[in-house]
DNA sequence: TATCTTTTTGACCCTGAGTGTCATTAATGT
DNA sequence: ACATTAATGACACTCAGGGTCAAAAAGATA
């Protein structure tokens, strides 16, 4: 018989040792599985979502994002690893934070957009208000990018958010062209606004002093030239 | 004591079952860790990347990508799950196969462009003739991609191999416009080409009649049209 | 032919992510 | 008090990945 010692620490129930934490901002319950729905009935969730990635980055950049383990952040927040894989559906998914609900902003954005203004000048606009991320956010957009845009993992798992903001773009330009969201313009835009937007995350993530709106300016600029030859 | 039940299967050595595998084609014997390197000496290969590659990708159409373990694909070939590990660096990368071999010959395409032509039809028609594929690939090429595209856990591996085909561009954009790698021209060039040729593979894998060719030039004409507004 | 050398294989070990299950816990409502 | 509700945590399992090492199977050599 493997024995099975691991695991008989206590941990025991988190409130017992850090009873204060309720007076905390619980904004959004955000049970488990349901993101959004709030639960006033069973017991009380021991965690949230925000709780979990802030301690979870700490983590990562101290400690790096393969070396951290789940149950390290689990340990870190007194909750157990099966908590932590109820709350993000997968480890990457973590850095992201609520990314998700941000892309109905940038929905809002595009919509709000003077339709007087050319196709591609609303949408650089529109990717330009989308960047332009309030400076106290914790963790800061910059190390959060930072994180994402230099651990493999991260960069390999991010596609699949670009996914759903490329859609957000397709989904505009279709509506202002006639054609549908998945037709070769709107995908084309897509693709290349997210082409262009990275670049310029790159080159922000590599000098200190830039402006993410001023690079974004300029890999359109260069692109211009680029196809002017 | 953990009983070891599994595995007790005669396996045995594989050629007493599959004498005739000596005749077939082993170009490059590509042992384990180094690629290129041939081996005379020792134990002689049991399988390669080759025969794993295809076995696998039968499995995965078949069965799905996420359905088919290393060890279903070692079985298949009679080799063990960590013969395949040993090949591949992990599974996802055995649907893009000897792909890091095919950049050298993205180099080749673009140094032997005539000079005289733009910056930016050089760099078109060096993709164009890099997705000239021979038609009588096995797996195809075109449903080489649609694995690829259509599957989350590839999509998102996928980046890691699409950064070094990016590089291959903004090397030969740095060395046309003498600057470096990394400045933001040949950044941005080698990203938005990418976005134009996956905008383009796309369609090719939604319509069966499509031609790739004309795809890449219609992304790139709408890429046009887009900015002239 | 017997032995040495070289290289790959496969068995065994472990870690960590991810998932299903279910009893327990801790709240609300009656 | 008791029922209801919902999250938690313990447990078990699969699978990818990787480290280690004895055994296998070839060529080379005596």
């Amino acid at each position: 018989m493997t024995l099975r010692v691991k695991k008989i620490g206590v941990r025991g129930n988190k409130r017992f040792f850090c009873p204060d934490r309720c007076g905390r901002l619980r904004q959004v319950p955000t049970s488990p599985a349901p993101t959004t729905r709030r639960s006033l009935r069973g017991r009380p969730a021991a965690t949230s979502h925000a709780e979990i990635e802030q301690a979870a980055f700490q983590l990562f950049v101290t400690r790096g994002f393969e070396a951290t383990t789940l149950d390290d952040i689990g340990e870190a927040i007194g909750v157990g690893r099966r908590t932590i894989t109820r709350y993000y559906p997968s480890k990457n998914d973590i850095p992201w934070g609520q990314f998700d609900r941000t892309l109905d902003g940038f929905r809002e954005i595009l919509r709000a957009t003077p339709t007087e203004l050319q196709l591609h000048e609303a949408v650089h606009r529109g990717v330009l208000a989308f960047n332009d991320f309030p400076t106290d956010a914790s963790p800061s957009h910059r190390d959060r990018m930072r994180l994402i845009l230099t651990t493999p993992a991260l960069q390999a798992h991010s596609v699949l958010r670009y996914a759903s903001w490329r859609e957000v773009i397709a989904e505009y330009v279709a509506e202002r062209t006639g054609t549908r969201p998945d037709d070769l313009l709107p995908q084309t835009v897509g693709q290349v606004s997210l082409a262009l937007a990275l670049t310029a995350y790159q080159a922000w993530l590599a000098d200190e002093s830039a402006s993410l709106p001023q690079l974004l300016d300029a890999t359109m600029a260069h692109l211009r030239s680029y196809l002017a030859g």
